[in-house]
DNA sequence: TTAGCCTTGATC
DNA sequence: GATCAAGGCTAA
């Protein structure tokens, strides 16, 4: 084995968090756990969990329950077919070209990471050929692939003979090798092992999203003049590698849980909604004006909730808008603290405080703005319009939140649930 | 039993 | 010939 052949090699075991070694049994692991998982395969082994089979398993405790290992083993996507009934050593598997492709991909990232100047939260292993697939990775992954194609509907994935091609026909080209899978190894939580496509669409599209960045657009030689409150809101934004890290965090927390116990992936995205929602919360309650306010929450007009699709295109589609106007880091701020006030609440619109902070932070954007951009006058115009927009459209993600709430579709934290409800009463 | 290192051999 | 993902070996 090459130990340094690569730069994926500071990636770290989706199994135990060691440092990987290489591919091995379908995606990148640690020596440790290939080891284990060639042995627990090979040899036909089965274990039981002493515990209540969600056992946490790391680098220092993955001796503890190899039941609970060989679990996540299959759940981050090793695969038993890669795990040779013959014992023949050497050679390659038909799984090369998948390897090659992920390296691919990983390098594109990588790639687009220098180019950028940023981390993506995940690089993702290659997807997992199991149905109930609760890796965090893969989550990231089908909320990523959930996000561009839209309705999301894992059943209208064409199931694809394992023993085809990656790209759907029959893989009379590709080579099998001489050695046959261990095919006599069948594990009890498993037990339809149907192997999916192994190349889905998102995979094979080189258009990954580009997160926005904002354009620094002043010289570095000359700081611009910024109104008091755009600097006051420039101090009041969260940190945001501490919220990413917060909700990674507690998605692995999720990872670390027993199959039974583990969320859908419309249950992470709830979970990751729901830390989302507990930083805006955050900033807003650290808000100037207002946390001045007083709380007497009223009625809100209910509105017919949209489909999520409607409302997941409608919000791409903004952000496109907000893209191509380049909004910069000091409007942003801004928009996001005239969203605040442009909620539609009684006592906000018949708040003076609230009435003020407003007129205040539109002022700061429209000086700011024409300031900053003389020659593109229409930018004040089009952010407002934008800024409508995303009050239009948060408010209907309400509307369809709570509804599926009452529903029983979708599990809401208390806080979300308190104040929606505290909006109709 | 584990895990680090070694050997093998098909593919590039 | 180089690569690298299989299986094998063995000290702890």
């Amino acid at each position: 084995m090459d130990y340094s052949y690569d730069e994926d090699l500071d990636e770290l075991c989706p199994v135990c968090g060691d440092k990987v070694s290489g591919y091995h049994y379908g995606l990148l692991t640690c020596e440790s756990c290939k080891g284990f998982f060639k042995r627990t395969v090979q040899n036909n082994k089965h274990y039981t969990c002493t515990e209540s089979q969600n056992c946490k398993i790391d680098k220092t405790q993955r001796k503890r329950c190899p039941y609970c290992r060989f679990q996540k083993c299959l759940t981050v996507g090793m695969r038993l077919e890669a795990v040779r009934a013959d014992r023949m050593r050497g050679g390659r598997n038909k799984f090369g070209p998948m390897y090659k492709r992920d390296r691919a991909l990983k390098q594109q990232k990588k790639a687009l990471i220098r180019a950028n100047g940023f981390k993506l939260e995940t690089v993702p292993q290659i997807v997992s050929p199991v149905q109930n697939d609760y890796s965090l990775s893969s989550t990231i992954h089908s909320i990523h692939a959930m996000s561009k194609t839209l309705p999301p509907n894992p059943a209208a994935l064409t199931p694809v003979d394992y023993e085809r091609g990656p790209y759907g026909t029959p893989s009379l080209g590709m080579t099998v090798p001489s050695h046959v899978p261990l095919a006599g190894y069948h594990y009890p939580s498993f037990p339809s092992r149907t192997i999916k496509s192994e190349y889905p669409d998102h995979y094979t599209n080189a258009h990954e999203p580009v997160p926005y960045m904002y354009p620094e657009t002043y010289p570095s030689s000359s700081p611009p003049d910024i109104p008091e409150v755009i600097l006051k809101l420039l101090q009041l934004e969260p940190d945001e590698a501490q919220v990413k890290a917060r909700i990674l965090a507690c998605l692995q927390q999720e990872q670390g849980k027993g199959r039974h116990e583990k969320l859908s992936t419309f249950g992470l995205m709830c979970k990751m909604a729901d830390q989302t929602l507990f930083s805006i919360v955050e900033w807003a309650r650290s808000c100037i004006f207002f946390k001045e306010l007083e709380v007497d929450l009223s009625t809100v007009t209910a509105q017919a909730g949209s489909i999520l699709h409607s409302l997941v295109l409608r919000a791409q589609e903004l952000v496109l808008h907000l893209h191509s106007l380049q909004v910069d880091r000091q409007e942003f701020v801004c928009l996001k603290f005239l969203i605040l006030f442009s909620l539609d609440v009684k006592y906000l619109e018949n708040h003076t405080l609230a009435k003020d902070a407003q007129e205040k932070a539109n002022a700061a954007l429209l000086e700011y703005t024409v300031c900053h951009y003389p020659h593109s006058t229409d930018k004040f115009r089009q952010l407002l319009l934008r800024l409508a927009e995303v009050r239009a459209l948060s408010m209907q993600a309400e509307e369809y939140l709570y509804h599926k709430h009452l529903s029983g579709e979708v599990p809401c934290n208390n806080l979300l649930i308190e104040m929606l409800h505290a909006k109709r009463t």
